[in-house]
DNA sequence: AGCCATTTGTTGCATAGGCAACTATCCTTC
DNA sequence: GAAGGATAGTTGCCTATGCAACAAATGGCT
């Protein structure tokens, strides 16, 4: 059925393909259990394990937009998830923290995360593991966006 | 910089924001020079292997929706890369194949392609590319997408 | 031949996601 | 303490992407 077509030996393409399958699994079961989309839930981790923090924060730690971040606040926030309060510190920021109601669903979707991790790697060694992740930090640190002169002047070998 | 959170050793979102940088990158340096996207990209990379097939080919080819392939299709032909003839055999697909000017860029595109891939890939053995290309692959089978009944019934070992 | 289910391609709609611009606040420097 | 640049958060806009619905055509079955 799946061809032997030269697309599907180009990693970056096969990279891809594994990553919006899981990605799209995932979603899938985080939305049907508990209607959360992956940036929140990705708060919603963060939240559980550090505790007191700004959207800014968050930011960093996520590597993701931070007007994803603010969204995904803002609707954890009216589900009465999270709460903000000022930050004494910083006028500009509020601090972010999970009410007992998201603690409670915290608790609850860890395990499934695990759980969901777990499956996905059985059959697989430890070392193979660490191996892949160190692959996928290679990748991720060897394809950083570069401005684009770096990219005119760097052509690739092409011509 | 990098914290040691435990988001950061998910290996679902590790997966993730490597196949959104290899991506990212991919994307930015065939938009820059040719102006292509990357299912663009991708239907001219199978056209220029494949030949004369159908829409629903180039579907099955590239695990795309069909929607994005026809999009892409569009886009081609009106660039003038790609042309469409009627298929005698079946009245409801056109055949698709490149024109000269398609297979004049398809010449110029599949070496940044290989050199790109060989970039992303050094440091790395062949035994670990094989591991890492059998990890997605796995990971791809194994998260595919079920029906809602099967996610109800399967709870994961919660509660 | 006629009907019905299936398949191919296409269009429209609804959502997700990122970037640029903006406001408010902070920090440095004079 | 006033001015200028930097930073946190927010909003709006634009694009990308996917699904549902549809029309045209096919193939099987009677």
């Amino acid at each position: 059925m799946q061809q032997m077509a030269p697309l599907a030996r180009f990693l970056p393409y096969q990279l891809s393909i594994a990553s919006n399958a899981v990605s799209g699994r995932i979603a899938q079961e985080y939305r049907a259990r508990w209607g959360l989309s992956v940036p929140e839930w990705r708060v919603m981790a963060l939240l559980g394990d550090f505790g007191t923090i700004t959207q800014r924060d968050l930011t960093r730690l996520s590597l993701m937009d931070k007007v994803a971040v603010n969204r995904a606040c803002k609707v954890l926030e009216d589900r009465g998830l999270v709460e903000r309060t000022p930050n004494q510190q910083d006028g500009r920021s509020h601090l972010l923290d999970l009410t007992q109601s998201g603690r409670d669903m915290h608790a609850q979707i860890m395990p499934l995360a695990r759980e969901m991790e777990r499956r996905i790697c059985a059959g697989f060694s430890e070392a193979e593991l660490e191996t892949f992740r160190a692959m996928l930090d290679r990748l991720h640190r060897q394809s950083e966006i570069v401005d684009a002169d770096d990219i005119v002047s760097d052509n690739f070998g092409i011509e």
